[in-house]
DNA sequence: ATAATAGTGTCTCTCAGACACTATACC
DNA sequence: GGTATAGTGTCTGAGAGACACTATTAT
C-alpha cells in the first residue's frame, strides 16, 4: 500500500511565547476571529505549509502573528487527540518561545487582536519535579483558552521549570545586560519560591556562565548593582 | 480561509524500542521491504489513522510490528523536515518505548523481518548533560538507518539519559524483581560509566523507590543478592 | 542618619563518591 | 582454603542554603 492512500490530517504549529513581567510570566495570546471558539483566547498558531519545516513554521507564525523575529524557540510536544479540533483532524506541534520584556512589549502592537495574559505558576506541594498548577489570567481574571491550549501552556511551564535546573534560561528572558537581582527574579517566578540573594549570586557566578561588564545600573534608590551578561557558549 | 484548504502531510509514528542486553542497549529494528530504503534498517512505525490518537497509534505499531502490548511509551519529538522522506511530505511523531529483556526477546520472533540491534552509547567528554555519541550496530557492524532514524535514536538516548536523573527508569527495563546489581548495570549502560556498587546501593535505597522482597537470586556462583522491586507509586 | 539593596563571610547539612572492610555464597 | 559478589562503615569534598555582617547608593 502506498503512502498516498493514507489519512492526511492537517498539521499546525502553536507557540507559547513567554516573558517575565511584574513578577509573573507574560503570555502572548490573541482573540480568535473565527469559529470554532470565536472570541476566545488562543495561542498564536498556523498551518505548516508545503515544503516548510516545523521550525520554519514556528518562526513564521511568530513573525506574522506577533511581529517577533530572531526569537529563541524549541519544540515542546505534539498534541494529536482526534477530537481536539471540533471541525477536523488537526495535529498541533506545540513550541515554546522565550523573549525578553522589551521585545515582548513591542511585539504586541503589531496586531490589534494580540494581547498579553499572565500565567500564574503555583509549585506543587511536594518534591521539586512535581506537578505544577497553572492558571492563565487576562486583566486579573482567570480564563480558559480555546482548544487544548490550556494543556499546551501547562506543558510549556513544566518544560521551562525543567530547563531551569541545568540551563541558563535567563539568557532568553533578559536583555543583554542585567543585574543578578533581575536574574534571580526570573528564577523566582519560574520556580514560585523565594531565593536567598547571596546564595543565588554565588551559585550563578560559580557556574561560570555569567561575566561582569564593569557597568552598573542607574536611577535606582539604593546601591546600584553591577550589570552582568551571559558568557558566550 | 478554511481549515480544509491547507496542505495535508502524512503523519506517522516511529517507535524507538529499547532494552538492556549484555551490557548494551538493545534496539528493535526491521528491514524495510519497500522503497525507499528497501533492504535497510528502520524503526518500527506506521501511519496515524483517522480518529486515532498519537499514543494509540504508537501502541498499535508496537502490537502489530513487534508483538508487544502493555509497554511503557512516551512521546519523544516530532521530526518534520520536508525532505526527510524522499517520496512525499511525511511528518513523524517519534516515541520512546522501554521493555524488559524477556519481553523484548519474545517480541522479536513474531515477525521475521524484525531484528535486534545494539546502541552503543559513548558519553560526551565534558559535563554530565553533554552531547552523546550514539552508534547503532547489527551483529557487530555499525550501520546507518533509513530516513532520519539515526537522529531519532540519538534523541531517544539523550532523553533516556535525562530521565535517569530524576525517575526510576529501571522500572521499565527490568523484570518485576531484580537485584541491585541488575539495576546498577542498567544505569551503567545508559550513563556509559562505572558506578561504585556500595554507593549506588545506598543512594537507591535512600530514594525509597525500592523495597526488598526477602527473596534471593539463585544459581549464581557467589553470595546471592536479595531481590528488590520498585515500590508502587 | 535611614532605607534599601549589593555583596562577603561563614557555618551547617546533605549528598556523591572513594575506599576499606566484613559477610556469605559456590568451587 | 580461594574467588566472587553482597552488603556495611567511614571519610572527604562539593554544593545548597541559612544567616550575620559589611558596603554603597539615594533621600
Amino acid at each position: 500500500m502506498s503512502v498516498h492512500e493514507h489519512h492526511r490530517p492537517s498539521v499546525t504549529v502553536d507557540v507559547v511565547v513567554l516573558t517575565i513581567v511584574d513578577g509573573v510570566l507574560g503570555l502572548l495570546l490573541h482573540r480568535r476571529q473565527e469559529e470554532p471558539f470565536a472570541g476566545e483566547w488562543a495561542l498564536p498558531g498556523g498551518f505548516v505549509l508545503e515544503g516548510e519545516s516545523l521550525e520554519a513554521a514556528a518562526a513564521r507564525v511568530l513573525r506574522e502573528k506577533a511581529g517577533l523575529a530572531q526569537v529563541w524557540v524549541e519544540q515542546l510536544y505534539t498534541f494529536g487527540n482526534p477530537d481536539r479540533d471540533p471541525r477536523d483532524r488537526v495535529i498541533s506541534v506545540a513550541h515554546l518561545a522565550l523573549v525578553d520584556l522589551p521585545r515582548f512589549r513591542t511585539s504586541v502592537p503589531t496586531s490589534t487582536e494580540v494581547v498579553t495574559g499572565a500565567v500564574e505558576v503555583r509549585a506543587g506541594a511536594r518534591g521539586t519535579h512535581d506537578d505544577v498548577e497553572v492558571s492563565v489570567r487576562v486583566q486579573g481574571g482567570p480564563i480558559a483558552l480555546a482548544f487544548d491550549h490550556s494543556a499546551i501552556v501547562k506543558t510549556a511551564i513544566t518544560r521551562l521549570r525543567g530547563k531551569l535546573d541545568y540551563t541558563p534560561v535567563g539568557y532568553q528572558l533578559l536583555p543583554d545586560e542585567f543585574t543578578l537581582r533581575d536574574l534571580r527574579r526570573v528564577h523566582e517566578v519560574i520556580q514560585d519560591r523565594a531565593l536567598t540573594a547571596p546564595n543565588f549570586r554565588r551559585s550563578m557566578l560559580a557556574s561560570r556562565e555569567l561575566e561582569p561588564t564593569g557597568r552598573f545600573e542607574e536611577d535606582v534608590e539604593h546601591r546600584p548593582a553591577e550589570l552582568h551578561r551571559f558568557r558566550p557558549r
